[in-house]
DNA sequence: GCAACCAGTTGCATAACGCAACCACTCAGC
DNA sequence: GCTGAGTGGTTGCGTTATGCAACTGGTTGC
């Protein structure tokens, strides 16, 4: 069952379902950009996500077609999220909304300069850069 | 004072602390694509957003430098919602956010025919016509 | 004067969040 | 085997945000 009726069929209402609400993006973000792909490694993020909050938003994520959840062949305890094509083709939209805080949020210039450097090669590298990292993570995830 | 401490420096989340939920969006949305410039017109979304949300958001975005808010000079009740710099380059966010939905969720095909128009236009046209509808909201919002 | 319109505000029930503790299970080392 | 660290979560509970509906005080057009 595809849950329940959406607020609307604007498109951009549909996509903020999914994603809209500030942790959702957050984990997305680690999983493109971190190379995160277990529970306890998300969990560790600096904005300190709780693991109930964590739990939800995978599963909702995983539901929503964005991520695969699956075994950890070396470990029967792990799980392994992956993100499916779907995901990947947010990366241009965690790039832009980080692209705009970096330009236009002040306290994005406490930024700590390792990630900065990530930040600025994704900038100047523009949609070229994207798509390589795009191609990259079709790759490591198995998309 | 510049409000409380953020979660984190990361440009991504400093953003997401803004407009991270599943409100602002649908607010600037209204502001740029569909000429609303009133609290009573942003109202009749669709979405149906209730009052004092709405009121609440407004309120953050002015405090965040994403809009302002003047009198309307022809009506002493009216109050103006105007998009500043900082919102106008939200824009590629939006219509990104938007290419998405109708492209990877599936209700989004029950968009009616005059919508998916404007969409069509905004994805077809590239950032070229993103620029376009920038450049003329700088000149109706008085940036 | 009066109805319609304006931008919100208020009160209250429900849902989501945030924190901390806890759980069952697995694996590596001894 | 036993133990201690690591795995992906779950549970309880207090606080905050959301959603709904009714309401407010002022303004405008007729």
């Amino acid at each position: 069952m595809p849950s329940d009726e959406p607020r609307s069929y604007c498109p951009i209402n549909l996509s903020l379902e999914i994603f809209g609400d500030s942790w959702t993006l957050l984990v997305l973000r680690d999983l493109m950009f971190a190379g995160k792909r277990h529970f306890r490694e998300l969990l560790q993020s600096d904005e300190r996500i709780s693991s109930n909050i964590l739990a939800d938003r995978l599963a909702r994520l995983v539901e929503h077609g964005v991520l695969t959840k699956s075994d950890d062949p070396t470990h029967k305890q792990k799980a392994i999220y992956s993100l499916t094509e779907k995901g990947i083709a947010l990366l241009p939209i965690v790039v832009q909304i980080g692209a705009w805080g970096s330009r236009w949020v002040s306290d994005a210039k406490k930024l700590d300069a390792r990630s900065r450097k990530v930040l600025r090669e994704l900038q100047e590298g523009g949609p070229r850069v994207w798509a390589e990292r795009m191609e990259a993570l079709r790759a490591e995830h198995g998309a």
